[in-house]
DNA sequence: CCTACCGATCGGTAGG
DNA sequence: CCTACCGATCGGTAGG
């Protein structure tokens, strides 16, 4: 129980909101997957029945549309923010980066659902997450054409599958994140940012 | 059917082996996640009942234990075979990597169901496979090291946090391969292998 | 590999 | 948010 809340009177506990059960959901969903989670589940963890749920949310499905829908929001403001600054290319790439490395570290629970567990959604709705997948890797892309043109990227660098390299740096935090390990969230992208921008070999020729 | 069978009398099919099951629970946990799969599916799969399949195996957990030892039989595979070659440490990581590229590339189900499925494994399998990962980051952080003191790595390359951003790069391979797609096995490795070791930014001063 | 089942659990509903 | 359910589906078994 929060310190904000009033003790119930006897052995109660206070009701819960719409958002607490999507939040609860996004635990679950991350931890056991959609399938490996059940409404009864979802019920203890918020102690209450199952079937209770259903007065908050009209089914499974919708929980887990509303979950991933609030990974694809936080991931599209690191895009819109971006692009909002006006700098060379590099410096957006290094907004983007950060920016993304900001929103697994925040909302560790939605990010894992939204990356694991899309391909579980209503088919309507799986493919509206398709499509900003592709717009978010689309970003990368034009912004890295926009670094060689501006001449800080090398240009026999391939913007397609370097964007995709760069988005499996970021996308894999998502599974080795852990909120109690050493590093903060500043080191993890400043080490990421070293990696992608540099790379490893000593005076490589490139 | 495969045109080495022969056509049976009427209507039948042919009997399917134990290999023929793991193969076909590999296809299914890959696509639709082991919680996702039913045994009724993988009887619909291979042409039987769900009932049937326990004339092959124990139960639905002794099929997930056993596509995932295969998926870490093959990358086991790739850190033994580099560690006989003889060579400087920057040889032994290509040969990783390039290894770990063939492993995806040519057991696509196999590989993706041991990195997305293995949470679901029962807990004594579950902790053999995270000590099998374990030691295969280890094998990246100890060739980086060697690198290091070989002088063909940078010194203020950190081996724990490069060995997780490169087999970032490596294992998010699992999420986007598609055989139909335009790059080789080898292509796919020459360009992973391009942005590992040289980064992207030009005359970056590392 | 099928027939014929089993108890448990699933997502979900009616009514309060 | 609970009581009291529902039909469907789940993993799995006995016996052939």
């Amino acid at each position: 129980m929060s310190a904000t809340e009033v003790a119930p009177v006897s052995g109660g506990s206070a009701p819960r909101s719409r958002d607490d059960v999507v939040a609860a959901a996004g635990r679950l969903f991350a931890k056991r997957g959609f399938h490996g989670t059940s409404m009864r589940d979802l019920g203890d963890e918020l102690g209450m029945l199952g079937s209770s749920l259903y007065s908050h949310v009209r089914g499974k499905n919708e929980l887990l549309v509303e979950v991933i829908a609030k990974g694809a929001e936080f991931f599209n403001g690191v895009v819109v923010a971006a692009a909002e600054q006006t700098g060379s290319a590099i410096d957006e790439l290094r907004n983007l980066v950060y920016g993304h490395v900001h929103v697994v570290v925040d909302h560790i629970d939605e990010a894992r659902t939204f990356l694991f567990e899309s391909r579980f959604l209503p088919e309507a709705n799986r493919r509206q997450i398709v499509e900003m997948r592709d717009a978010y890797e689309a970003a990368y892309r034009k912004v890295i054409s926009r670094g060689i043109a501006e001449g800080d990227i090398a240009a026999d660098v391939d913007p397609g599958i370097t964007a995709i390299f760069i988005l499996s740096v970021l996308n894999a935090l998502i599974r080795w994140y852990r909120p109690s390990g050493e590093r903060t969230a500043a080191e993890i992208a400043d080490e990421m940012w070293a990696f992608i921008s540099g790379g490893i070999v000593t005076g490589v020729s490139r």
